[in-house]
DNA sequence: GCTTGGGGCGTTCGAC
DNA sequence: GTCGAACGCCCCAAGC
């Protein structure tokens, strides 16, 4: 095997690229990821600082986002219903 | 009590339209949290259908994430170090 | 009802003294566990007492526990590649 | 200088083999405080096995735990009390 | 459905 | 003594 790298090949060069960039695009991801949770982050300080309840706050957004679920899914279901009967 | 609203007057105007810019701030980094954890779905289900292994993936990423943490953590202790002998 | 206690029955008595022993084993343990905690913390105490600097203690063995953690995970990903070209 | 490590004297010998000697407690400690943690664990998971809800298993231990810490506050200003008025 | 990883929460420890 | 930061615990959700 005249492999230039240490590593036997299992993966040939393409593969191999390929490999690299996936790995580099999750990454550039996750760090976006973790800047927007870290942007969450500080609004719910700031707010502690005007004298908000963080924990609070964030029942009031779970709360939000079921109902807003809820919302969907009962929007799901009237269409369904009303597909069902030949539309509206 | 002259409130407008059914809750009793807890918050002053001031501190309810805060409220509410708070929580819409957070919806909308929720919201661009959720898709950019869509997007890493997606690169993932895209290496899945060339045929790399997404466990193996996301292992090799978990493994650069630990080394990275552990090379600021050495950077860390050697300020540490460095302070605690009387400082650089 | 002829139940001798004031709860209505839903555990008969087998499940009610098995659930007490459970308990009872969990809290033993709790204890064990408060008691090492306090001797760690008794250790860190006395080395401050010699002089040692506690926090850079703790960063050191923090340091070596994510060193352990990422050999074990390295060792996890070997044995992913091993699986992922057929078997040992 | 003569030290025969690559280490700079910042700690003389005894003070290393101290300095070793207390982060090997530590991690020793640190161990049996893990292995206390598993052994829990697997309680809670035995009692699963038997058909109990692990959840509220926690919980139980959780409010005797309060109830315990409640009562030797009590008994901590019965003896405050009593102290202060010379001993009952 | 079981297990593993991520996020949130409470607690604890060190700093001021 | 209060503050913020770090740690471990617990719960939940997603992946296999």
């Amino acid at each position: 095997m005249a492999d230039d790298s240490s590593s036997i090949e299992v993966l040939n060069a393409t593969a191999q690229t390929r490999l690299k960039t996936i790995i580099e695009r999750v990454e550039r991801l996750e760090e976006d990821k973790a800047a927007v949770a870290a942007d969450i982050k500080e609004v719910f300080l700031e707010a502690k600082g005007e004298g908000f309840d963080v924990k609070i706050l964030r029942k009031v957004v779970r709360l939000r986002k079921q109902d807003k679920a809820k919302r969907m899914e009962e929007e799901a279901i009237l269409d369904l219903y009303l597909s069902a009967i030949g539309g509206l």
